[in-house]
DNA sequence: ATGAATGCAAACTCTTTGCACATTG
DNA sequence: CAATGTGCAAAGAGTTTGCATTCAT
């Protein structure tokens, strides 16, 4: 099913788990899981629950507040719209995160995009890696 | 575990289920699902059991004779004959999908992932946008 | 003959949902 | 006060795995 074209009159209501969550999401690196953004949060003393994670994400994606990609079964989330345009490298095994910029990436998705007819493209581009401490 | 660097003597037995699943793979025209597969292969009258669909679509992938990728929760394939790697471009109303090709991008994520110390690199290149008919 | 491949079903992981209760507007 | 959001636990979906049997080499 798809959005109602129109927006009748949003109905979303703020709760201090919606805000944790966007904030949670906020503060880290690149992408995240559910999982694990739900298991910081518990971490961080939030009795959050982890079906309201995954809603709270669902809601944040739905609304364009974050990106949403799957990888390797699981689906990650990123804040997006808050600062600059970049991308990351993730140590796939302690998680660190290394901002990279990619320059000539920008144009290239573009093209292809225009190429394709694409329009309003965005793309999503990130590295996972063994870092050299793994 | 990683693939071995050389290739000791590739053990990989030939079997009618093998075959029947390339094949399948083969005719379809765009990415399909191990469970879609699986239930063509049967309704062709195979026998052939869902959890080896699986194996050979895993090993086909494994050895870059088909491409794969995720949607939706699903692993979806798709026979790729030789080159091996490729990205996607998505309508993020239709859900088209035209597979891209990354050159550029490809050497750009090993020279990031190397200058910054990383192993194993492996990388996320999607672009989403809005197809022409959208 | 030897051991990889298969099948089945149980196990698993990640995600979604039903329902009673708490909260928001 | 009405309706949405939350929690918990159970249900789902898709994929993987253990093990005895079958089959390719």
């Amino acid at each position: 099913m798809v959005e109602n074209a129109m927006t009748p009159t949003p109905p979303r209501r703020r709760t201090w788990q919606r805000d944790a969550v966007r904030e949670a999401l906020g503060e880290q690196d690149g992408f995240v899981s559910a999982q694990v953004l739900h298991a910081g949060l518990r971490d961080a003393g939030s009795p959050i629950g982890l079906a309201t994670v995954y809603r709270a994400l669902a809601d944040l994606a739905a609304d364009g507040a974050a990106d949403h990609l799957q990888h390797d079964g699981e689906s990650l989330y990123r804040a997006c719209g808050s600062s600059g345009h970049h991308h990351h490298l993730i140590c796939r095994s302690c998680g660190k995160t290394v901002e990279i910029s990619a320059g000539p990436v920008e144009a290239w998705a573009r093209s292809v995009a225009a190429d394709n007819g694409f329009r309003e493209a965005e793309h999503i581009v990130d590295v996972f890696g063994l870092c050299a401490d793994c």
